[in-house]
DNA sequence: TCTGGGGTCCTAGGACCC
DNA sequence: TCTGGGGTCCTAGGACCC
């Protein structure tokens, strides 16, 4: 076997070569439910829903991917291609276990993990030869240990970057080991259809297709010039990724960086689409709940509230609100979604769905920050305006502890101090 | 075919400020 | 009384991923 870690650059530069695993679950959702009842095993199982409902494929087995099949698949299209697939409704609790006992295994193999989504990690295994030695044999170490923790199957793209080690883990499946040898990266992308880079979903494809370009090595001919032109920012690290780069977006950051997260959302799509406003409020609500549930559990205060409507022809608007102060409660939430609602909705019009979304977070820490901060601000605030003012009309025309005086006065007054043990007394003699 | 639910990132335009 | 250039914040929508 070649091993080929001292590369060297021009001008004698040492390049220091990463190595990234990406080790993809094989039919995740599908291999749990089968741990729960073995005699699902070998059949064509769909996991999602039943086989009428509004829904679509969260997973499909090998089984009933040969009937074409696929995640994302509506149910009932799915019912139709495969009618003998045995359907079953999707167990979020435990996905989330068997995601756990993943992510122990995988922290035995290198302290840089990081989970992509429920299903999928990237390892950082630079440095670990000492331990684990070379990769191919540290990737059918862990395997076989997945196998025995877990009882999954998983597959391991092995790669110079987070991108090669992503899409080789693809050509692994099912249940295999892919190492591409650091420099044949672009020879391995060549004949790939260009589909198969990460970000490039149907309508890139479709573009693409347009300009003749069907395999990632036809892109890789391409002017990087050209592309920028065409496809600005994203054409860019589109010619990165065409020779095997982690160009651009998340794809360039640090393996195991923290990644906090940045929103957070309910919604929900009826069975039957709906007028009655007392049930949609009531959605409303409960969705206002939950976000508000999670936000308190993970101690964020989101500043934008942003509600989300679709009506029956699946026209979808959002419609968002800034607060002044950030919140995580409940009733404050529900006030905002449901004036943006009635502010939004076309009345009488049927829906299909309501969301309910949360951003723009602070945390507890920066809520004492932003505190200070907005106290700055005000002093900055009054600052500013008497500047403008004496450029105006002169130096004489403000006086600045007038402008403080006030500015204090209207703080107190909007955030009274709240007396321990008076205020009820005094509501109720 | 008749289209879930949870996310991330990017773009583009308008408001507002300096 | 015709008009800048840059920066930041906010909103809306869309592509994409699992």
């Amino acid at each position: 076997m070649l091993y080929n870690f001292s590369c060297m650059a021009a001008a004698d530069q040492p390049v220091f070569i990463c190595t990234i695993f990406h080790v993809d679950m094989d039919a995740f959702f599908v291999s749990v439910e089968e741990l729960f009842d073995p005699s699902l095993k070998g059949k064509a199982v769909v996991v999602g829903g039943q086989r009428h409902e509004r829904g679509v494929v969260s997973a499909a087995s090998y089984e009933a991917r040969k009937f074409g099949v696929h995640s994302a698949m509506p149910l009932r299209t799915a019912a139709k291609m495969c009618p003998q697939a045995i359907f079953v409704d999707g167990h979020p609790e435990r996905y989330r276990e068997c995601s756990e006992q993943v992510y122990r295994v995988l922290g035995t193999f290198s302290p840089q993990i990081e989970m992509a989504s429920i299903d999928e990690a990237y390892l950082d295994m630079t440095g670990t030869e000492r331990l684990h030695g070379p990769p191919l044999k540290a990737a059918h170490t862990l395997h076989q240990r997945m196998k025995a923790e877990t009882r999954l199957n998983c597959s391991v793209g092995i790669g110079t970057s987070r991108l090669i080690a992503k899409v080789s883990s693809a050509q692994a499946k099912p249940n295999g080991v892919l190492w591409i040898v650091p420099g044949e990266e672009a020879k391995f992308l060549a004949p790939l259809d260009v589909r198969e880079i990460p970000g490039v979903g149907k309508v890139m494809e479709k573009h693409l297709h347009e300009l003749g370009i069907q395999k990632v090595g036809d892109l890789a001919k391409l002017d990087e010039g050209e592309l920028e032109d065409r496809f600005g920012k994203w054409g860019l690290a589109l010619a990165g990724k065409a020779r095997g780069e982690d160009a651009g977006g998340w794809f360039d950051t640090e393996v195991g960086a923290d990644l906090a997260a940045k929103s957070i959302s309910h919604e929900h799509t009826y069975n039957e689409d709906t007028a009655d406003i007392a049930q949609l409020e009531a959605t409303l609500m409960r969705l206002s709940e939950m976000v508000g549930r999670r936000l308190r559990e993970a101690n964020f205060h989101a500043r934008t509230i942003q509600l989300k409507l679709r009506y029956k022809d699946f026209t979808t608007i959002t419609r968002a609100h800034t607060l002044p102060n950030p919140t995580q409660l409940d009733t404050e939430i529900f006030e905002q979604i449901r004036s943006l609602f009635r502010k939004n909705w076309q009345k009488g019009a049927p829906i299909r769905l309501l969301g309910v979304h949360a951003s723009s977070f602070t945390s507890q820490a920066d809520q004492i920050d932003l505190l200070d901060g907005s106290r700055q601000q005000r002093w900055k605030d009054a600052l500013a305006a008497a500047d403008r003012l004496r450029d105006k009309f002169g130096e004489s025309s403000v006086g600045l502890a007038a402008g403080m005086r006030g500015s204090f006065r209207e703080r107190t007054h909007e955030n009274p101090v709240a007396l321990p043990g008076k205020k009820k007394k005094s509501n109720h003699p």
